[in-house]
DNA sequence: GAGTGGTCTAGACCACTTT
DNA sequence: AAGTGGTCTAGACCACTCC
């Protein structure tokens, strides 16, 4: 045979196939996706190996299937987004439901840093500054950096929900599926010792996220500082 | 039927008989095991169901499948034990690789929170203190505690190895296989402040760790501070 | 009862490794 | 060539949901 290799796996094809319908918008957040039987019809192969590709894709969380009913794009919900990108838990390891406290959004040029690590490297930006409190004590400050290309009129819709990621979904078919977080030690701060009314030698968790989307591309960094005070950064590690 | 719902999944059975061989000794670590036709054959399922069991053994990374090969029990080696449950990385993101320069084992009675949390809730316990050095400078100070019923003679076997979890393994039939980090800020403070020869106002990442085995049993509490200088706690979640 | 995903089987063929 | 895991098929039956 001459070229054999181009057909890669045929469950990679009904992969990437619903994944492309779900970037394009013909499957939206919540919809029902064809049955295992008809998926595999159209795309020419058989039931099992459709299942094959959507139990990959439950595993990554993008759809959700349920016995009985159906496959679903997975909705990002406040509630899932918090669950499961906000990972600080109090000492009982309940997770912490923080409240927004101040907001402001702005439209800047990027820096080089920024330009590298983003998808497209964009000119401009914009920059989320949002404050958070737990139990009426501050708690954190999110800084959050994202392409103007990928959310056009962003700044135009403030205030924003409390969970940034539910909005890309929504308005802007971009789903958030993964993100990186780098933890250091760090003090407070002169600067931010104002803004918490805390000293500036009190401790702080110190975070860096890159966020991936669907098409594995870096859509946001996030710069957050956290007062761990009762809170823990929760990890998982298997 | 009266009671047709003790069969359970098939495939599951293949599961737990794995498990169970491995904890008891037969399938030691790094050997092979049958292949997906010779178990499903010994087990009464069909190859698939074997198969299934097996994909899952290998998620969980109980053990390692290659083509041509066969299945094997997983390893542990210094590397993939670091690389699994040593978080820090690098500016660039590579792993750090410490070196220990410090080490203390001792026998002493449980506290309640350790009955409560480790498994068979222990009266005794050992604990493992170590201190470890990056780059020519302190980096972390590691407090282990696990049960002595589970590791019987382990005081004994000093200096240990730089990765306990591979000890665990070879000479315990102990495989942990996850892990959970809760992870704070704080300061250095007066105690480790001579320990590292740093100001006790250093900002430290504290961290508390359960480990978990085959068995879901939590075999050891842990306890460790980072100086996070260079280094970061790398968190992936997806 | 119809439609969905979940489990299980039996078999084919391919790709890789070792002998 | 023989043995392994990897992919794919076709079909059966079960469990759950909805009508």
């Amino acid at each position: 045979m001459t070229e054999k290799r181009e057909a890669q796996k045929l469950y990679r094809k009904v992969f990437d196939t619903v994944i492309e319908r779900i970037v394009s918008g013909e499957y939206g957040p919540g919809s029902m996706l064809p049955s295992e039987f008809d998926l595999g019809g159209e795309l020419g192969v058989s039931q099992g190996t459709a299942r094959k590709a959507l139990m990959e894709l439950e595993r990554k969380k993008v759809i959700e299937r349920r016995q009985g009913k159906g496959s679903f794009v997975t909705q990002r919900t406040p509630e899932s987004s918090l669950f499961h990108f906000f990972r600080l838990r109090d000492s009982e390891g309940q997770q912490v439901v923080p409240e927004l406290s101040g907001e402001t959004v702005r439209r800047r040029k990027s820096n080089a840093n920024e330009r590298r690590q983003l998808f497209g490297s964009p000119a401009h930006v914009f920059e989320i500054e949002r404050t958070r409190t737990w139990r009426g004590k501050p708690l954190c400050q999110e800084v959050s950096v994202v392409p103007t290309e990928l959310f056009p009129g962003l700044a135009d819709r403030a205030p924003l929900p409390n969970t940034l990621y539910v909005l890309f979904q929504q308005a802007y078919a971009c789903a958030v599926i993964a993100a990186e977080d780098d933890l250091q030690a760090g003090l407070l701060g002169e600067k931010l010792s104002g803004v918490f009314d805390l000293p500036p030698e009190t401790p702080v968790l110190v975070g860096t996220r890159r966020s991936y989307d669907l098409l594995e591309r870096v859509v946001e960094l996030r710069h957050s500082i956290y007062l761990t005070g009762d809170a823990r950064y929760a990890v998982r590690m298997d």
